[in-house]
DNA sequence: GATGAATGAGCATTCATTCAT
DNA sequence: TATGAATGAATGCTCATTCAT
């Protein structure tokens, strides 16, 4: 039960949540420079809280991007539960489309979190590594995406889509015409389309 | 007599250049955040000449990335004056390849140089939009780029395909995949492949 | 029942002593700068608790050197018991040989005790001078210390003594011989020396 | 000819020296915490220009130090060509008793100057080693400083000397008595006092 | 009493920019 | 015009001390 011992604890994960909160908006709005006294101050603590909670602003930064892809990683597992193979793979890449509007958070977490194509190689255990995986595989099997992208590949497309993103700003029509472009990268080419489909028995349930 | 006057002015020149060369060099190599004082003596120069050339380090950082964009623009003007449309069309994507293997000065002065695209909508002209304009027209014309694209589509995918590559650092199979996916994207949808092909006899005009 | 209120007082007895241990060592062990976390972590408690029973970390130093002090008192009435009172006197300088290696504590101890010459014209009521008077006025009536030293004199030497030492390091021929310059500078200068020596009956009195 | 390049230069240099001056007087009264703030303030500039010709603290630390141990140097090297090689001798050690009446500068300076015992053995190349070698080895030549001292020893006394002349502060009886005791303790022990003066003919000039 | 989270003044250091020479 | 010394605001981080639980 929790007593009166974790009413303290509630207190700091509610500061350590304050703090985490205003560093995504704080480096999204302003980017990595901003100073972590910026981001103490929009939490509404002392800067010495900020320094109890994170160790360093590098280890801040990192605690926003973990959040960050989390939420990517919960994208793609919630997805996999997906019947429509292709349907949950391309989802998965329409869903960048609202990710980042403007803010740099996304991209430089995506950056900085072991994801670069050599990292990819050796720590191939990286839970969005591991989620796209399954994403992709499945997608693969059932036809609708072309067979000879690996995951770094699709990690490194999704890391420029998102960048596309950023520079393509609120202009929806682009927003969209570059993802179509990624996406239709994506499918088989002419000829070899579906030739797999029929064989795997996907597509039971509609969402 | 023109001999003192003329000397100064080429003195101020060559410094002005020699500064232009140090800080591309500086601030690919170490990112924009390096110092102006780094690229000054890697210029050789003072650092108040420097600062008498750009008033300051945002007009610098802008005179480079100009310049970066303005090989851009020359390499897409050659192309023009290439026979395949879609040849030149994709040379130029393929060209990206090769561009920045690890610096940040070519992504950041594209994010830069205006040409967001917004800025695209109200400054249509942007020498780089026209030259890329000119490479995309003929290459749709020859059929061999999907109709339905805009020149701030291209933009965006570039501008995406450019950090792709950063991301994919020296992973030679990452790179060439992730730019196949971009470019297979850009081409026309099949059925439609083709269409108007033989119809335009390229490398008509010359600009 | 003295039960519930004398147990608090035994726990903060106790408390008061593990800070007071743990304060030493670490003071010891990387000098005054280190931080009142670090005492408290390694005495177990709360640094709440720590400054419950110091309300400073000066008023915690001052504690902790005068825990120290203290045992140099004793040491001091231990040897003045001895009946060679040359031997106890010399025996006290000797035993700085072992005192501080390498720690701070001592030596910023006798910084801080109060000890200095201006201290001790108006207080000369300090333990360790009292201790130190014994030995000396013994020591001086048996003629195997010169007489015209008095005890801030000592203090000063002991002062300097015990620096020296820890400028020395591990180098046991260097303590030793530094050890030995001071203590045949404190001897009777030839000629004089052993001149009231034998009129003297050493270990008369007892404290 | 110093032109008007060099006068820049001379501006820098008064600047230096003012940072030096008053980081020697800022440290001895507050310690070595004391902020370089605090240094640049009572020198008049600016704290940027402080850490120009100084790149850390530690660097203007040294500088101070390094100062400080060349006066000593100089001292020493001075007496060295005093014709009583015992009277150059015990001038240097009375010389202390001007050095240091309160501050720590000094102090900390033989602490950090790498003049521990054990830097002494492998870098015996200091040049206040090899000028107190110097003094040493003629005094102990003309008889007056006992043969089984060594010139680490002597540095460790000296340490030892000025902290003692820190603690005792303004009392002129224990300061000098304190210098007396070690004084003394360097002299040659009763009955082997003079044996080699005399083979040594020294003393042609007085100063 | 005990706890440890919160506080914020203070510190060393950097760097874009100015200006006297 | 060129130089580089000087400037000081800004930053990341520490630590003695307070106070709600």
């Amino acid at each position: 039960m929790p007593g009166s011992e974790r009413s303290l604890r509630s207190d700091a994960l509610r500061n350590r949540i304050r703090i985490l909160v205003a560093a995504e908006s704080v480096f999204a709005a302003k980017g990595l420079d901003a100073s972590t006294d910026e981001v103490a101050r929009l939490a509404g603590v002392g800067i010495g809280t900020l320094y109890r909670h994170f160790a360093t602003k590098d280890a801040l930064l990192d605690a926003v991007f973990a959040g960050r892809m989390q939420r990517l990683v919960d994208r793609a597992d919630d997805l996999a539960r997906e019947s429509d193979a292709g349907r949950a793979f391309f989802d998965f890449f329409a869903g960048l489309l609202g990710e980042s509007p403007r803010d740099r958070v996304f991209t430089d977490a995506l950056a900085r979190a072991g994801l670069d194509a050599e990292a990819a190689a050796t720590r191939p255990d990286n839970p969005l590594h591991i989620a796209m995986a399954q994403l992709l595989e499945r997608a693969q099997r059932s036809g609708q995406v072309r067979p000879d992208v690996s995951v770094p590949d699709l990690v490194s497309s999704m890391f420029g889509l998102v960048h596309a993103m950023r520079h393509a700003g609120t202009a929806t029509r682009v927003r969209l015409r570059t993802l179509t472009i990624v996406v239709d990268g994506l499918r088989p080419p002419a000829g070899t389309q579906r030739r797999v489909k029929a064989s795997v028995p996907v597509g039971r349930r509609r969402r």
